[in-house]
DNA sequence: CGTCTGAATTTTTTT
DNA sequence: AATTCAGACG
């Protein structure tokens, strides 16, 4: 029945022998003997998993496997992208001569958040959900929480309740890593211990909230479909349609993740992970690194385990001070990494005077490297957070040096980006509060306690959008809900289609703008870009919904064609870095502080855990590495000009004893440049005089 | 009573 | 940049 021997599968001697296993597990003649059993494959840093997973995928559908009889779990869209765009283009490959295998779509890949949402769109009248929910972001969601806790009277008590985000974090922990909230409490969250009871009454109005605003929040994308799976006919009936199931980073998968896979595979039978330990940097969302390795031995026979080893990113010397580092570590990993590519570089430790050193130095290294060939896009710039770029985006502008940013800031979380999404979210869901409380307070003259008002007086009635259309708004605000009123008028069926009505919901909004920001017209061209987006969407929901799932998640990110073929320079946090590579790599603040972070020192876990962002830093480098260490450190961002200052220590995840495994170096070169100290020339005028003259 | 304005304070990582 | 608070203003 298999014509693979006719299709020669050639395409699979690109692998080595590891790859090759595990993109030929369970299939062909082996899985008449070994069958199609659970796999599990460590895959280093730069050992080729993204390639290996696509050729067991393009390996499966060329074998026969329907492609939505597939599906692919992966971290970020981008990854799921990326991913199904290679399997497909090695299967299309071997299409020439198969019609079948031409046209192959896969369309069951996507993150767990983003294939829960549509999975539980296609089953919720069989669970009872509203097909039309809307989903909440890690704001919204705190706001909802901030209402509640407000509501419940927890926000004025004397001594200090947990902050309404601080309060999410801790719900999160308990949904994500299914353990009670008095263990979360007690493990993360020491300091509240004492209002276990209140967070708990918190939280059950938090859901009640939820639900009765046909709301859920991205931990409800998980919750209900891993509770959804727990009904077994409905488990059976999706574990049979998903022959295949294929996750990526496995080691940053929660406990609740873990879960629903379990329900869907039980025996493990189609079931294939991949992840590196080495690599497991989400502990903070609930992830934990357990589920990778006691991944064999949940089913019996125990998984397989394929282990790829070999590294065909970095350079020999880049690898071995990369797992120097990791090997300080008290913990055990499964493997070591080791690479064919020489180099007699090794990696550099540079220090410098202080920040805009580092940033001087780094803008001036990117762009001799550049004149040496090696293009922007070629190098990037990782640091731990966000904020610690800013002097360098400084400096990079100041030279004309363009560059998109990964990570941070979202200019989804502007105000005013918000403000038009908010306006579309509530349409959709005329019972979203958070929505609708943020909406009702753009209008001028309506305040918190007016909106609060209306949204009551709405949420009593049967159709709240036909309440929208009839309740009246105080005074100064009239106009501009009238004209709301005709928006909303215009969503009922058979008004404006989509994307008109972004249109129409961007006129709507122009005035508000212009009146609420100084910066109206820098922040108008933000709302143009959105507008360019939302037209790539076929409607309204696809489009919030994607939109929460899948922000873009650089600066420019979705800048359009234009900049695609420019050279650009890439920013990106370490988080944000995860699975790419780069010729040149530059670390920032390698200092103990900054990493590890201060905030995260509290336990042994967390510091092993700031080690392996430094790992996964150095292992994104292929040829040139360099890790710049500022010696002095401005404490505060606000100490504002003063020159309170510490000296910071190098990172402790690279000791002395480490420092022959890098080369060093110091900048600036000390260097008097005749050029800076003009000898010949005479004073003009004399500034400072004039300054005390001032005053006389 | 509520809204608006200005000032002060504070930022880990993210689906 | 956004949140929060105090005090002005309507």
């Amino acid at each position: 029945m298999s014509d693979t021997a006719t299709l020669a599968p050639h395409y699979l001697d690109r692998l080595n022998p590891a790859q090759r296993s595990a993109a030929e597990f369970g299939t062909g003649p082996a899985a008449a003997e070994k069958g199609n059993g659970p796999l599990l494959v460590i895959a280093g840093a730069g050992s080729g998993k993204t390639n290996t997973l696509a050729h067991r995928v393009a390996h499966l559908l060329i074998e026969g496997a329907a492609p939505d009889s597939i599906l692919l779990l992966t971290f970020s869209r981008r990854g799921a992208e990326e991913m199904a765009r290679r399997a497909e283009r090695i299967v299309r490959q071997i299409g020439n001569t198969h019609a079948r295998l031409a046209q192959i779509k896969l369309s069951w890949a996507g993150t767990f958040h983003g294939i829960g949402a549509r999975l539980l769109r296609e089953y919720a009248p069989q669970i009872g959900l509203d097909v039309s929910f809307t989903i909440h972001d890690r704001e919204d969601a705190a706001d909802l929480m901030n209402l509640v806790r407000n509501e419940l009277g927890l926000a004025t008590k004397e001594k200090r309740f947990p902050a309404k985000a601080t309060c999410l974090a801790i719900y999160s922990a308990v949904i994500n890593t299914r353990a009670p909230l008095a263990d979360v409490l007690q493990r993360s969250f020491s300091w509240a211990v004492e209002w276990e009871n209140e967070l708990k009454r918190l939280f059950r109005g938090y859901v009640e909230a939820k639900q009765a605003q046909n709301v859920l929040d991205y931990d409800d994308l998980l919750l209900y479909w891993a509770r959804m799976v727990a009904v077994p006919q409905i488990a059976e009936e999706l574990g049979t349609r998903f022959d295949h199931i294929l996750v990526d980073e496995y080691q940053d998968t929660n406990p609740l993740q873990a879960t629903v896979l379990l329900a869907l595979k039980p025996d493990g039978r189609g079931l294939t992970v991949v992840g590196d330990d080495a690599q497991s940097i989400y502990a903070f969302r609930g992830a934990t690194v357990r589920n990778i390795l006691d991944f064999p031995e949940q089913f019996s026979p125990p998984a397989q385990v394929i282990k790829l080893e070999q590294n065909y990113r970095s350079t020999q010397p880049i690898l071995e001070a990369a797992n120097a580092v990791i090997g300080l570590s008290n913990e055990l990993f499964s493997k070591t990494l080791w690479s064919k590519r020489e180099s007699a570089e090794k990696p550099l430790l540079v220090t410098v005077g202080d920040e805009v050193d580092q940033a001087a130095y780094v803008a001036q290294q990117i762009l001799d490297r550049r004149e040496a060939g090696i293009s922007l896009k070629n190098q990037a710039v990782l640091f731990r957070a966000s904020h610690h770029s800013a002097r360098l985006e400084i400096e990079l502008t100041r030279r004309n040096v363009p560059f998109v940013k990964f990570g941070g800031l979202k200019f989804l979380a502007s105000s005013h980006v918000k403000d038009v999404i908010s306006v579309l979210r509530w349409l959709e869901n005329p019972r979203d509060r958070v929505c609708g409380f943020r909406v009702l307070q753009m209008l001028p003259g309506v305040g918190p306690k007016t909106a609060s008002n209306m949204l009551d007086a709405l949420a009593s009635m049967q159709d709240v959008l036909d309440g929208i259309l009839h309740l009246d708004v105080p005074g100064a605000a009239s106009e501009h809900w009238a004209r709301f009123q005709q928006l909303a008028q215009a969503t009922l069926p058979g008004g404006t289609p989509w994307p008109a009505e972004f249109d129409s919901v961007c006129a709507w909004y122009a005035p508000l703008l212009a009146h609420n920001y100084e910066d109206a017209a820098i922040r108008q061209g933000d709302i143009d870009q959105l507008a360019r987006i939302a037209a790539t969407y076929p409607s309204r929901q696809r489009f919030l919904t994607e939109l929460t799932l899948d922000p873009p998640d650089a600066t420019s990110d979705e800048a359009g064609p234009p900049l695609i073929d420019e050279d650009y320079l890439i920013l990106s946090t370490i988080h944000s870095a995860k699975g790419q590579e780069w010729n040149a790599v530059y670390l920032l603040n390698a200092v103990d502080g900054c990493l590890p972070s201060d905030l995260a020192t509290g336990s042994e876990a967390e510091i092993e855990e700031e080690r392996r962002l430094a790992y996964v830093a150095m292992t994104r480098a292929k040829d040139h590495l360099e890790i710049i260490v500022p010696q002095r450190f401005y404490v505060g961002q606000q100490s504002r000009y003063g020159d309170q200052h510490v000296f910071a220590g190098r990172t402790r995840f690279i000791p002395e004893s480490l420092t022959p495994l890098f080369g060093r170096k110091a900048w600036p070169i000390p260097e008097y440049n005749a050029e800076k100290t003009p000898q010949g020339r005479q004073a003009l005028v004399d500034l400072k005089s004039s300054m005390r003259d001032m005053w006389d």
